[in-house]
Order: C-alpha cells, then sequence, then structure tokens
RNA sequence: GGGCGGUUAGCUCAGUUGGUUUAGAGCGUCUCGUUUACACCGAGAGGGUCGUGGGUUCGAAUCCUACACCGCCCACCA
C-alpha cells in the first residue's frame, strides 16, 4: 500500500468525521456498569461563528470526554445552542434593515416568524463547524434554549420564583440600552473608561437677605440638570452651613430645587455640592428615595429628551443636548470651568453604546437568598476552580450580589409569563394585586374577576434560560413536557429521571473567566435551587485568546485568526494541539498563525513513523496478528519503560487538567524516545518481535493522544487494522486507555542501556568539539567482562548513530575520551580540529572547576552538614567526586592531545 | 479605591511541597548533514547575575516584605 510521505489533513479529516457521525460512537446513555462522566457544553450563540475562543474552549472539554471515553467511563457530552436575545434580535433586524423595514413595520408576529426561520437557517452552523474540529457531543441530545421543552422549564421556574415572593416587579433605576432599547442587568453594562470632561456648573441662590450668589456643582454629563431635583451636601461640611436656609434656582429650567444634606457627599470632591438627578442616576436614586424628592425622567427610549424638558431641548438626542447646554451655559456665564475627565460610563455588552441609567418599570430576582448555598459549596470546595484564584473572585461577587433585572424590552426570547388585570393592577403598589402568574393565560382576574387581561409585553433575560441549562438539558423537571417531537427526541419521562440521576451533577464545567457572573454563579445558584444538587463538581476557567501583542482577538480589531483557516491549512488536529500546547492551565493564549505549524509538524512526524512501521511490515513480510510484547533486548525494555512512565505521567495530567502538560509529555515521548531513539536503533534490525513492539507503542501513543489529535489517531488506528491482521474495535475511542505493561527486568540491565544511550551524545559532542565533519570513526570501549556482551549486542546501531566505522571492546585504553560506572571509551580518529578542542576542553574545564568550588563550598560549611539533610549532603559528596574525576579526565586528554 | 494575575533565553512559556536541573522546552538564530519514515527531518552550538531592593534559611527562580512596570476583574465618587 502507497502511502503519502505527507499527512493530508484535508483529505482524511472529513471521511473520519462521517465514520464518527454514522458510527454514533458518541451517543451516551445510562449505563449502570460504568462510571458516569458528564459535562454540559456552554451552548454558543446561535448567532456564533466559531472563533479561536471557542476552539480552545470545546477542545478542553472534548479531551476530557474522550479521555473518560477511552477509560471506559459512560461520557456524555451535551450539547445545545442558545438563542441569545439581543444579539439575535440585532442580527435579525439588520438583515431586515437591508430592506428598508424595522421590526416594527411588520409586528411582533411576523418578525418572531423571521427570527425563528433565520435560526433554522444558520443557527446550526456552529454546531457544524465544531463536529469539523472534532467535538465528540451525543449529538442526537442537540438542545436549544427555546425548543418547547426548555421554555416551559423557564417559564415554570419564573413561575415557581414568583410564587416564593423571590421575583418582583417595581419602579427601579436600571441600566437602559438606548440602541437596544432595553433594559440590561448590571452585568450586562460592562463598565469602560471614556474621555471626557468634568463640568462645573453655577446655579444662582437667593439668600435669605436676597442676596445674589452662586454655588457650583460638577457634573460630566450637564443634559442631566434637566432632571435635577435637588442639591445635596454633607451636614457636616461648614461651608455650606449658608446655603441650608437658601434657595437654589436650577438655570433654563428655571425652578427651585430643594437642598439636602446627606453622609454620601464627599466634601472633598470637586466642590462638595452634588446636584441631585434622581431618575438618572444610581447614588441620586437612592438619595431620592431616602428624601422623597421628585423623580423626573428626562429621556425617552432611544435616549432622546422627552416632553419633561423645556421645549427646544425636547427629541434631541442625549450628547446633542449635552453639547448644547454646555454652549448656552457657557453664553450665560453660568459654567465656571471644566477639566479632563475620565469617566467610568456602561457600555451594552451587545452594541457597545454607552447606556443610560433609566428609572423604569422592570422585573427582579432577588439574589441574596439564592446566593447562600451557593457561596458554602464553593467554600466547602463541592464546587472547585481550576485555577483555585478564581474563588476568591466569585465569593467576592456573590457576598455582594444585587439583585437582577430579567425582564427584556426585545421580542426574541421567553415571554414573561404574566399577566395584569386592566381593572385592579397597579403598577405602582407593591402588592401583587391583579398579576396573575401563569403557564397558559388566565380567562378572569383571580382578584377581581376581570377578564380584561393583557399579557407582559417584555422577554426574559437571555441568561435566565441560560442559568438552568445544566439540569433543564436533561429534561428536568421530568413531567413529560414539549411537543412529540422534544418527547421523541428527549425521551419518555422515565428515561429522562434515570438519565437525570446517573449523569447528574455533571462534572465539569469548561468557560471562560467572562462568563463567571453572567453564568457559571447563576447555574450554582439556580441548581441548588431548584434539584438540590450541585451543577457540577470542578470548573475550569480558561484563558482568553489573544493575538501575538497580547490584544484580545475580536472581529471588529480585525485581528482574529479563523480557527477554519487553521483547520483547512493545516487540520484540525493542528489547531487543537496547538492550542492545547499553548494554554497553560488558566493563562491566557497568544497566537499567531504560525504557532499551528508544531502541531502541524508533529502530525507530520506520526505520520511518517507510522509509514515506516508499515513499510519495514511489509517489506519483510511479517504478519502480526496479536500484539505479544517482548523484550528482545534491553532497547525493548527501554522503550516499554519510558512508555509506560508516559501513561502514567500522562493521565495524571489530564485528571488534574493539565492539559499542556499532559501533551507535553505524550509529545515527547513519542517525538524523542519512540522516534529519535527506539526506531532508529531497530531500523537494521527489524525482527518480528521488533515489528511487534513498535505496532504496540505506537498503538498505545496513538490512544494517549488520541484525545487530543482525534483525527489521525483514528486514521493511523485503521491503518494499523487494515496492516496487521489484529482484532480491534471499530474506533480508537472503543479499544481503551493504554495500560502499563509490566516488564520482567533487572533495574541493573535498563541502567546499563540508559547509559549506551547516553554515551551515543556524549560521542556525537565530542564530534563536534573535535570538529570531526563527516569522518568515520572507531570507537575502542574497555568495560568488565559481563558487559561485553550488552556491547557485542548494540554495537550495529551504536555505530550507525555516531557515525562509526568499528567498536572494538579492549582491555586497555591509550586515552580515555568519555568515561561513566560501567565503561570508558577511546576515540581513534584521523585528524581533528585540535584548536577547537581544546577550546571546548578549556570552557568544560573551567564549568567543572567552578561547580566543585561550588560543592566544595558547600561541604565545608559546618551549617549545612548540621542541618541538611543527610541524603543532600550525601548527594553533594558524590556530585564533587564525580565532577573531580571528570576534571581529572578532561586534563588528561587535554595533556595527551592537544 | 479594592482585589487578582504576571515579570525566567531574541519571542512564547514550563519550572507542582525550597536541595533530582550543573535553570528547561517550543519557535527563531548559527554550524553540519539529503545515511530512503519524516527537510513539516536529523545531529550539534550559541543565548539567561530568573523585574529591583531588602529579609528568612546551611541552601531561594521557588517562601516573606517593599517597590517598579504590564495586564485583568470589581466599585455609585458626582
Amino acid at each position: 500500500m502507497e502511502i503519502s510521505s505527507r499527512y493530508n489533513p484535508k483529505e482524511t479529516e472529513p471521511k473520519i468525521l462521517q465514520r464518527w457521525l454514522k458510527g454514533s460512537v458518541y451517543h451516551a446513555k445510562k449505563d449502570p456498569s460504568k462510571e458516569p462522566f458528564s459535562i454540559v457544553i456552554p451552548p454558543p450563540n446561535i448567532t456564533g461563528i466559531l472563533h479561536m475562543g471557542h476552539a480552545l474552549n470545546n477542545t478542553i472539554q472534548d479531551v476530557l470526554i474522550r479521555y473518560r471515553r477511552m477509560q471506559n467511563y459512560q461520557a456524555l457530552w451535551m450539547p445545545g445552542t442558545d438563542h441569545a436575545g439581543i444579539a439575535t434580535q440585532n442580527v435579525v433586524e439588520r438583515a431586515l434593515a437591508k430592506e428598508g423595514k424595522t421590526k416594527e413595520d411588520i409586528g411582533r408576529e411576523e418578525f418572531q416568524k423571521h427570527l425563528w426561520s433565520w435560526r433554522d437557517k444558520y443557527g446550526s452552523t456552529i454546531i457544524d463547524q465544531l463536529k469539523t474540529i472534532g467535538a465528540s457531543c451525543d449529538w442526537g441530545r442537540l438542545r436549544f434554549t427555546m425548543d418547547q421543552a426548555y421554555s416551559q422549564t423557564v417559564g415554570g421556574v419564573f413561575l415557581e420564583l414568583f410564587k416564593q415572593d423571590l421575583i418582583y416587579r417595581g419602579n427601579y433605576i436600571i441600566n437602559w440600552c438606548p440602541r437596544c432599547k432595553t433594559a440590561l442587568s448590571d452585568e450586562e453594562a460592562a463598565h469602560k473608561e471614556v474621555d471626557g470632561w468634568l463640568y462645573y456648573l453655577r446655579y444662582p441662590v437667593k439668600t435669605k437677605k436676597n442676596e445674589k450668589k452662586f454655588i457650583i456643582v460638577a457634573t460630566t454629563r450637564p443634559e442631566t440638570m434637566l432632571g435635577d431635583t435637588a442639591i445635596a451636601i454633607n451636614p457636616k461640611d461648614k461651608r455650606y452651613d449658608w446655603l441650608k436656609n437658601a434657595k437654589v434656582i436650577l438655570p433654563i429650567v428655571d425652578k427651585e430645587l430643594s437642598i439636602i444634606q446627606d453622609e454620601a457627599v464627599d466634601p472633598e470632591f470637586g466642590t462638595g455640592v452634588v446636584k441631585v438627578t434622581p431618575a438618572h442616576d444610581p447614588v441620586d436614586f437612592q438619595l431620592g428615595k431616602k428624601h422623597n424628592l421628585e423623580f423626573i425622567n428626562i429621556m425617552n427610549e432611544d435616549a432622546t429628551l422627552n416632553k419633561n424638558v423645556p421645549e427646544t431641548f425636547q427629541g434631541i438626542d442625549r450628547f446633542e443636548a449635552r453639547a448644547m447646554l454646555v454652549e448656552l451655559l457657557t453664553k450665560k456665564k453660568l459654567i465656571e470651568k471644566k477639566e479632563p475627565y475620565n469617566l467610568g460610563a456602561g457600555h451594552c455588552y451587545r452594541c457597545n453604546t454607552i447606556v443610560e441609567s433609566r428609572i423604569s418599570l422592570q422585573w427582579f430576582v432577588k439574589m441574596k437568598p439564592l446566593a447562600q448555598e451557593a457561596i458554602k459549596v464553593v467554600q466547602q470546595d463541592k464546587v472547585k476552580f481550576y485555577p483555585n484564584r478564581w474563588k476568591k473572585v466569585y465569593l467576592n461577587w456573590m457576598f455582594n450580589i444585587q439583585d437582577w433585572c430579567i425582564s427584556r424590552q426585545i421580542w426574541w426570547g421567553h415571554r414573561i409569563p404574566v399577566w395584569y388585570c386592566q381593572n385592579c393592577y397597579n403598577p405602582n403598589s407593591n402588592d401583587k394585586k391583579g398579576i396573575i402568574a401563569a403557564k397558559k393565560a388566565p380567562k378572569k382576574c383571580s382578584d377581581c374577576g376581570s377578564d380584561k387581561l393583557t399579557q407582559d409585553k417584555d422577554v426574559l433575560d437571555t441568561w435566565f434560560s441560560s442559568w438552568l441549562w445544566p439540569f433543564a438539558t436533561f429534561g428536568w423537571p421530568f413531567d413529560g413536557r414539549g411537543t412529540k417531537d422534544d418527547r421523541r427526541r428527549t425521551k419518555n419521562k422515565k428515561i429522562q429521571e434515570e438519565e437525570f440521576e446517573y449523569f447528574y451533577p455533571t462534572n465539569t464545567l469548561v468557560t471562560a473567566s467572562e462568563i463567571l457572573f453572567f453564568w457559571v454563579a447563576r447555574m450554582i445558584m439556580a441548581s441548588l435551587k431548584f434539584t438540590g444538587k450541585i451543577p457540577f463538581s470542578d470548573v475550569i476557567i480558561h484563558g482568553t485568546v489573544r493575538d501575538d501583542e497580547g490584544i484580545k482577538m475580536s472581529k471588529s480589531l480585525g485581528n482574529v485568526i479563523d480557527p477554519l483557516e487553521i483547520t483547512d491549512k493545516y487540520g484540525a488536529d493542528a489547531l487543537r494541539f496547538s492550542l492545547i500546547f499553548l494554554a497553560a492551565s488558566g493563562s491566557d493564549v497568544y497566537l499567531s498563525s504560525d504557532k499551528f505549524l508544531t502541531g502541524r509538524n508533529f502530525l507530520n512526524k506520526i505520520w511518517n513513523a507510522a509509514r515506516f512501521i508499515f513499510s519495514q511490515i511489509q517489506n519483510k513480510k511479517i504478519k502480526i496478528d496479536k500484539l505479544d510484547y517482548k523484550l528482545e533486548d534491553e532497547s525493548d525494555a527501554w522503550i516499554l519503560n519510558q512508555l509506560n512512565k508516559t501513561i502514567i505521567d500522562c493521565s495524571g495530567l489530564i485528571e488534574n487538567y493539565r492539559l499542556d502538560e499532559a501533551i507535553k509529555t505524550a509529545y515527547d515521548f513519542f517525538w524523542h524516545s519512540f522516534c529519535d531513539w527506539y526506531l532508529e536503533i531497530i531500523k537494521d534490525n527489524f525482527s518480528k518481535t521488533k515489528a511487534n513492539n513498535s505496532v504496540f507503542i505506537l498503538l498505545s501513543s496513538l490512544k494517549l493522544l488520541h484525545p487530543f489529535i482525534p483525527f489521525i489517531s483514528e486514521k493511523i488506528f485503521s491503518l494499523i487494522k487494515q496492516n496487521c491482521s489484529l482484532d480491534l474495535a471499530d474506533f480508537i475511542s472503543e479499544s481503551g486507555w493504554p495500560l502499563e505493561k509490566k516488564i520482567n527486568l533487572e533495574p541493573q540491565s535498563l541502567a546499563v542501556f540508559t547509559k549506551i544511550v547516553d554515551s551515543v551524545d556524549k560521542i556525537r559532542d565530542l564530534r563536534g568539539d573535535l570538529g570531526l565533519g563527516q569522518q568515520k570513526l572507531s570507537l575502542q570501549v574497555k568495560t568488565e567482562a559481563k558487559l561485553k556482551e550488552v556491547w557485542a549486542r548494540h554495537k550495529g546501531w551504536f555505530c550507525r548513530l555516531v557515525n562509526a566505522e568499528t567498536i572494538t571492546l579492549v582491555d586497555s585504553l591509550e586515552r580515555v575520551f568519555y568515561q561513566n560506572k560501567y565503561w570508558a571509551i577511546n576515540l581513534k580518529i584521523g585528524s581533528a580540529d585540535l584548536a577547537k578542542f581544546s577550546h571546548a576542553l578549556d570552557k568544560k574545564i573551567n564549568n567543572f572547576n567552578s561547580l566543585i568550588k561550588k560543592t566544595e563550598g558547600k561541604l565545608k560549611n559546618k551549617k549545612f552538614i548540621k542541618n541538611a539533610p543527610k541524603n543532600v549532603v550525601e548527594k553533594e559528596k558524590s556530585k564533587k567526586s564525580d565532577f573531580s574525576h571528570q576534571l581529572t579526565r578532561l586534563k588528561n586528554l587535554k595533556e595527551i592531545i592537544v
């Protein structure tokens, strides 16, 4: 069989993928004979297109899942997508705008049809992309946060929280995005610094004596003055005692402001006088409540000013109004000064527009009661973070948790299951009168019997459905809900419940730090509240993907590397390999496209190692029908010993989520032990046993590597099946994780062999130091009688690897180039670059001199002898004698040769 | 303002409880090699007073402390 010398992932990967999908190898159902292992995917947005962050996130999950699957766990990776309320609505609105229409033009119902058809058309793009990078999800279970069953769960949770008084509706100050025209939660308004000005405004004051005075207030948002209803000072601030009985007039609006005293005012900041705009600032809102001030909402939904401001400003955008006001106030000499100022302003996390603080009627979840248990489980390490430092971040946020605004004024999402009685509901009252929360539209008001009911127009925050993800995806609360189709796909109630019992809590959640509060914290709260269980025991928080200058990859900055481009060029395996290789636990990943060469080169190395083994087997017509590892000579024990170590290390590292270290360990073994040594050693002596052994090592390596690079390992696995008549599973993931294989060998002979390998290195060094070029060497080896037969056995390949003609075993040497505790070696050489060699020797001699000095220093130190553990002292002593021996040898060599 | 992380070779980073490392790897650089698995390769070389100053210790890249610079998160200073 002809095998190309270049591995071609583009040809291989799609075929392998098809086999996986057809074979449904990744389907996991309850199997009491196996331990369960489960992960729920962080559901990508249906608007999403695979980016490097997804690639990293899902590769990590896939490695864990594939590893456990091979370890004979029942490994379930639950896939799905998120409806992503605002994001999706924005996308579909933009598409509509291209036709010159707005969503208002076509109406809510029609717009929703657009949303669904968009979702049907593009919503699974990212799922297909995940498949191409090898994600081994149980695709048959694919969930969507707006599946009917899932939606019913969301609604049910709302009703339950409402019943328990953990949800309330009220007029509060919230973050408002004037572009998306909806309320946002605190988390959705990202604080960023914005260059701006701090304006010092002069407000006229009339004192009792009718003096004309001014007070100066500082503000970054002058337009809000149109909604001012008070002036606040600190009661202890003596400077403003005179103000307490005076009247402050709000310029332009020309009305009197009340004067309040509050400790919250910092006399040190600005002028010590604060203008109070209760309807447009969170602090002022509190002041307003406390001091019973008037709340004047001055803005429309789109942040233009409304009819509550003087006519000139009505309908003007907030920023334009700011400019106008500054100009007008300047004219009136009412601006004392302005200073450059960086203000932290909230930005909409979906469209980056600066949000406004605005009072509006919204639904909220009381978070403090939910947080209590979620704090405990993390404190008690029932839920653990990797890296552990996130524990503190999590707890800090939980201790200071604020109520969660969950209503959104958009059309894409779960409609709030609440109806208001037109007759008896009073939005300004705190009781629930006239609010009917129900699964289905009620006929009559349960309070007054009126049939004039209207449903709340809003939908729920997307995260209000995502926080149920780990258990809602299993069909919780198992009441056979959903459409027939849902039920067919999600199986019947009993199976669902059993599966939940079996797989839940899930094991590991893999996510980026950005959504720790949005999602992770809330899932823990929701799961504890509704299922009484933690949702997962381990949370892996990986880093952010950045470009090679350390800047976060983002479409708008144009610095993204498209994972699919990499897949196209180098293959999904190369992408996965390099991402894992670079992602040290929790630290950010700096990418440039050449970083993927490491992965590509490695794949090619594997490919060629396999190609070499197969070609040898074919050429020599060796038949391999069972993998019976035999020790023909020491090299077989040596490589097996290293494989055993690699298996142990690799497994441990994966279990501790040190995937980068795990892949490096496997990489190092395969390339530098197996290829560089074992395959080189056996080249000339490719016996049946060696063939057998090399296939065994290859197969074991492939298994170790499979979680990281599934395609190529599957491909070569199938080639092994073809080339050797072995009874192997259909898929590598069903063939089991490699186990250590015991070897019966005295440790002594392994040590001797290691010294032979070491001798090759040393002679290669000497070749360089002596400047021998391609000169063929003759070696003389002096060793004890019983080691002579060992040398006789390994002479052949040894010569080849050091480029020597002969090795003679002798009883005495005229000079010694290399020596260890088993043997000494002399090189018989023709011409050499003696100056170069002398220089190299000097360098080594100096090095040993300083090392000896260092160890002597330690050994002369009485405190060291007294305090250091015995073994450390012993080690230091043997180091010293070893160094001295080597030094003597080098000095002799120099005398003889140079 | 509070909290967290980082600073080790030209670049990207390992270095787990202080002594198994004479501070390592990958990439890049330089030298040699086309001996048919692989030039997407092989062999070798050069390159670091481990951010700075103190301290603990027989012994510090590793622990403590102060400082500097970089990055992130949280926070209502108008």
